[in-house]
DNA sequence: AATCGAACATGATATATATCAATAATGTTA
DNA sequence: TAACATTATTGATATATATCATGTTCGATT
């Protein structure tokens, strides 16, 4: 386990100008003494399911993934979270415990703030409030609507989406390394392993990807896209 | 269309000690004067996907479906929502328009109250906005469980999950009408409506279900559960 | 370099689900 | 009441997906 550090200044933080806008300096100062920075390395958990709530999560650099244990079936994954993802999203304000486990996909940076000191602000600034409010309904909001997405899928156009989703939403190119296992793609669209697989193969043979171990290149953005939406 | 009526008082609205318990009555005539509350027919819809969020909606009476029409396949219902939610709740504060169309599925009494107004009131009352941050978060949060519930089970389980959320979050009793068609229960679950017949017509030959019409009753509450959980 | 386990890969087969077809029941309108 | 449309129902079949079996590749460890 790697040592907590609180090195970063809040004034140099990407959250900053996104979040704590027009907070006065005191409240900036509450926010810098109860916050703790820290590096997860890949593998690592943030948090487990079922946790207690303690602190407001903001992801600054790297990726992580949010699941839960499936009690009868395989594990789900819900998200996967990038910078400026507010990752203790669901539920952060209405539970008092993890309804799932974050772990690192890749070495990321963390900022841990203190979830009282968060909502005392809230309470004091009501500009603060509605901004938060904003953004939380609107990155809960997009978790929901991939869930839906994906729902009326079948394979293939699952796997067109989740690999437009890695292309255009999370790396923005046309050629990335997946940061996750086929397993682990399949435990975030519902889908075997073999299957994902056997897509992935296809989309290859069919000279839509380019797919080099972890290394995926997307060659026909159009028809991937056509798969993925009538798929 | 019925006329916009504005009658209801604030005082006694199921929803004043839930949400707007610690207003001042300055704020409280602000949402009473700002507000229309309406009957909406069984069938009436109450938005459609598209248009531009002008309203905070709470639901007093009835029963409503958020639903979206896919482009490939068929509607996709989100959420029945029943009195306690706030229907306009997935971003709502991020989205200036609807990304769902909401239709009354029995007639329901609904309070439209406007936005700005709320928005307002977030902005001068730290205690409301987090009262209102903590609501919505909920609600969010239990569409969003549903979802992911629902995905990782197969037909079976669908539909005792299904059942049961009528049976015991809906309802609250084992006994009850179905206010929507089997074809809805299909794009509520993602399934077609052929099967969701079919499971049902398995369900009631197993005794687990009493089936007429519309009218349903749960026999075997423990294996339904066991069902939905498992399946 | 040898060994081990995990991730990747492909084919054969079983199972789950959708689709198609046909009919019955129900409600709605003229 | 007749005529019609919508919903509910069941069976046969096609398709999609999961499962099983087996082998290969890759990376970590010794």
């Amino acid at each position: 386990m790697s040592e907590d550090i609180n090195t970063g200044n809040c004034d140099s933080c990407i959250y900053k100008s996104i979040l704590f806008e027009g907070l006065s300096s005191e409240e900036l100062r509450i926010i810098n003494h109860n916050k703790t920075v820290r590096i997860f390395s890949k593998g690592e958990y943030i948090c487990h399911e079922g946790d207690e709530i303690k602190r407001f999560i903001c992801l600054k650099e790297g990726l992580v993934k949010l699941y839960r244990e499936g009690k009868s079936r395989h594990e789900h994954i819900i998200s996967i979270a990038r910078p400026m993802d507010f990752i203790g999203l669901l539920g952060i304000f209405s539970n008092s415990n993890y309804l799932y486990s974050i772990v690192a996909i890749e070495d990321s940076d963390l900022c841990l703030i203190d979830l009282e000191s968060i909502k005392s602000i809230i309470k004091s600034n009501g500009t603060f409030a509605l901004n938060i409010l904003e953004k939380m309904s609107s990155v809960s909001d997009q978790v929901l609507q991939i869930q839906i997405d994906l729902a009326g899928k079948q394979l293939r156009g699952r796997i067109a989406y989740i690999i437009l989703l890695f292309a255009n939403q999370i790396y923005k190119t046309n050629r990335f390394d997946l940061p996750i296992s086929r397993k682990e793609i399949g435990d975030l669209i519902e889908m075997r392993t073999e299957n994902v697989i056997r897509i992935l193969s296809e989309f290859r043979k069919d000279k839509l990807l380019k797919i080099e171990g972890k290394t995926i290149e997307v060659l026909d953005m159009e028809l991937m896209k056509k798969i993925s939406e009538l798929g």
